[in-house]
DNA sequence: GCGACAG
DNA sequence: ATCTTGTCGC
């Protein structure tokens, strides 16, 4: 898996976003007609540390059962800050390095921000994957764009998430009465599939098991694992 | 001009 | 995003 150079990132606020108006127009809404996923990566950054390095973190995790299949980081200093509406510019580089050493290939990744639920319809996810050509799904826990209505307690429900009348994702309800998480399209999937998948990859928590997983090995409480090795492991409760 | 603002 | 168990409130 290698992501495409379709621009530098060594770039000012001004020319990211001229960047990401421009890429918008590549992202793919449709799921391809056999979507069945038997793999799934999920994908996070680390804050920085006290030195300014940050690690991404890569887990593919297998489906339906969800055990781990492999874990891969890649350390670097982010050089853009975190700015609203930019955050793929600070933390895709690190991340698509891990994704690049996977030796497996998921069938899709799960990344931790959003998808076209962005300003510009390109968030992180969408950067991710059309960089990979690989389907994606953008996973939130708070709102950067739109306003929902709706949302039932029941957990599975989800409801629109609506920016200028405009579909641009889903509030999520992972768990019965619980806050919901937002859902959004990345790159080649519909909304309908984006949201079963992630509630294929339900755990305890709000957040889908491959995005904690990778969120975990990203902080270093999770070890690196080739496929096969046939660890165990999952700490943490 | 002001407020809102993923991680 | 980061830190940290027990505790408070619905
Ligand atoms: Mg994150």
């Amino acid at each position: 898996m290698k992501a495409r150079a379709l621009h530098t990132w060594d770039v000012n606020t001004a020319e990211a976003r001229e960047i990401q108006r421009r890429l918008a127009s590549e992202v793919v809404r449709l799921s391809p007609l056999d979507s069945d996923p038997k793999l799934v990566a999920g994908v996070d950054l680390s804050p920085p540390d006290q030195d300014g390095r940050a690690r991404g973190a890569a887990v593919v995790v297998r489906l339906p059962d969800m055990g781990i299949v492999e874990v891969r980081t890649a350390e670097a200093t982010p050089k853009m800050p975190y700015i609203p509406g930019l955050l793929s510019f600070r933390e895709s580089p690190p991340i698509l390095a891990a994704l690049e050493k996977l030796t497996t290939i998921p069938d899709f990744v799960l990344v931790d921000g959003h998808g076209l639920a962005h300003p510009r319809r390109f968030g992180i996810a969408c950067h991710i994957g059309l960089l990979l050509e690989i389907p994606t799904v953008g996973c939130a826990k708070n709102i950067l764009r739109g306003r929902y209505e709706g949302l039932v307690a029941e957990q599975g429900a989800w409801a629109p998430l609506i920016d200028k009348d405009e579909v641009i994702g889903a509030a999520v309800r992972v768990k019965t009465g619980v806050s919901p998480i937002f859902v959004s399209i990345g790159h080649m999937v519909d909304l309908e599939t984006a949201v079963r998948w992630v509630l294929a990859c339900r755990d305890r928590i709000r957040l889908p098991k491959p995005i904690a997983l990778a969120h975990n090995a990203a902080a270093g409480k999770l070890p690196e694992m080739a496929p096969g090795s046939q660890e165990q492991l999952e700490l943490l409760t």
